[in-house]
DNA sequence: TAGATTGTTAATCGATTAACAATC
DNA sequence: TAGATTGTTAATCGATTAACAATC
C-alpha cells in the first residue's frame, strides 16, 4: 500500500465526507466495517488506510472525532483555505454559488475573467465584484491565495496558468479539458467532465452488449 | 491488463479526446509515442490498451480516423445521445448552457426541478421549459432518455434515482455527494467534486510538508 | 532494403484482500 | 473474562512497463 497514490487519498477525502455525515446524526464511533458501507470500500482497505493515524482502538472501532481531526489535519482542512476563480461563464458561476465548500473550509475570496459585461458582478457569497483578469497579477501579490479553480476555454488555460504560478498559487483546479505545464512544487487537480460521461456511455454500451440489447 | 477496468475505460476517454483535438489540426496519423504525449501515459500503456482495437500498423502507427472510428463505436459516441436533467440549480444550468457536450453527442433533450420559480424557463439548448419533477414519470414513459444527469440535493438523490430507474433509464450521472442505489444493468458514474477539492488539498499540504513550509 | 513502429509477453510494480494474533 | 475489533502481514490479484520479435 502506498500512502500517497492517487487511489489513496481518493478514499481518505471519502472517508471524511462520511464521518463529517455520520457525526451530524450524533454517531460518536464507527468500527471499520460500518465506516465501509455505503462508500464502495471494504472493511479491511478501511483499516489498513486508517491504521497509520493511530486513531483506532481494538475491541471499540474509532472515535469520529479524533479521526476527523487526524483527516483534517492530512487533508488541509483545519484551517481556511482562501481560493480565488478564473473564468466566470456559468461553470464558474455555479462554482461561486455552490455552498458545499464552505463546510469544508474553502471559501472563494475574488473571482476574475476578461468579459467586461461580468465585471463588477458578484455571485454567491463572494465579497468583492468580479474583477479583471489583469488585475490578477496584482491581486496575487497582495493576497494569500492556497488554491485557483480554473473554468475558462481550453485555449486560455495554459497562459492564465502561467500567470498563476508567476504570482506563486501552488494549488490549481481546472476544470478545462486541457492539462497545462505546471512546474515542480505547484498541485494540479484535473476535473474533466467530458471525460466522466465518455467513461458513463462506455459502461452503458458495454452493459448494452452484455445484455444483447440493441437500444 | 483488464479490458473493462476503471482505469482502462478513462484511458479511453483521454485517447479519444486527444484524437478528436490532433484531427481538428489536420494530424492524419499518431504513432504511440506521439498520442502518448500531453495526456501523461506512457507509449507502451497506449499500445497495450489499443493493440486489441486492430487499427494499428507496424511502422506506421494508427490512422487518426480509423482509431476514432473504433473508440465511437466503444464509447456509444456513434449515435445521438438523449440526456435529461434532474435539478435544475447553478450547476444544472452550468451542464445545461455548456456546449462541451453535444459535440461528443450527447444533448440534453428536457430538465426537471421540484422549484416552481424554475419551471417555464429555458436555458441553452434546451429546446422545451423546465418541467416539473411530477411530469418526469411520464415524460420516461413517452421518450427515449439513454442519460439522466442528477444535480439535485443530496437528501433526494434516492428518491430521483428510484424515478429514473423505475422509467427504465439506464444511465445515470451522478453530481450530488452520495452513493445511491441502483440495481444490476443500470449503470451509474459519480462525479463527486468536493472529493477532487479534497485530494487537491490533500498533495497541497503533502507538498507543503516535503518543503518545510509553514504556509 | 532500411527504418519505423506495432503487438505481445514476461517481468515488475503496486494495490487489495484475507486471516488472525494482539489488544482493548 | 468474553466479545469485539484493530493493525499487520503474507498471499493474491491486477496494472504497468520494458524489451524485442514481427511486420509494414
Amino acid at each position: 500500500m502506498d500512502f500517497n497514490s492517487d487511489v489513496y487519498i481518493k478514499r481518505l477525502a471519502r472517508y471524511y465526507r462520511r464521518l463529517v455525515h455520520l457525526r451530524q446524526y450524533g454517531v460518536l464511533r464507527v468500527s471499520s466495517e460500518e465506516l465501509a458501507t455505503h462508500i464502495k470500500i471494504s472493511p479491511s482497505q478501511v483499516r489498513t488506510d486508517l491504521s497509520k493515524l493511530g486513531v483506532g482502538q481494538s475491541g471499540y472501532g474509532y472515535r469520529i472525532n479524533n479521526l476527523i481531526a487526524e483527516l483534517e489535519k492530512l487533508l488541509g482542512v483545519d484551517k481556511r483555505n482562501n481560493m480565488i476563480l478564473v473564468g466566470v461563464g456559468k461553470l464558474g458561476q455555479a462554482l461561486l454559488t455552490y455552498n458545499g465548500f464552505s463546510k469544508y473550509s474553502f471559501n472563494f475570496m475574488a473571482a476574475f475573467d476578461i468579459n467586461p459585461q461580468l465585471q463588477g458582478e458578484t455571485f454567491g457569497m463572494l465579497l468583492e465584484p468580479v474583477k479583471s483578469i489583469k488585475e490578477l497579477p496584482y491581486y496575487l501579490a497582495t493576497h494569500k491565495v492556497s488554491i485557483a479553480a480554473l473554468a475558462v476555454d481550453p485555449e486560455s488555460v495554459q497562459s492564465v496558468v502561467d500567470i498563476l504560478v508567476a504570482g506563486g498559487v501552488k494549488g490549481i483546479w481546472n476544470f478545462a479539458p486541457r492539462f497545462p505545464e505546471v512546474p515542480d512544487g505547484v498541485v494540479i487537480e484535473n476535473v474533466h467532465i467530458q471525460e466522466s460521461l465518455l467513461k458513463l456511455s462506455f459502461r452503458l454500451e458495454e452493459s448494452r452488449v452484455e445484455n444483447n440489447l440493441t437500444n
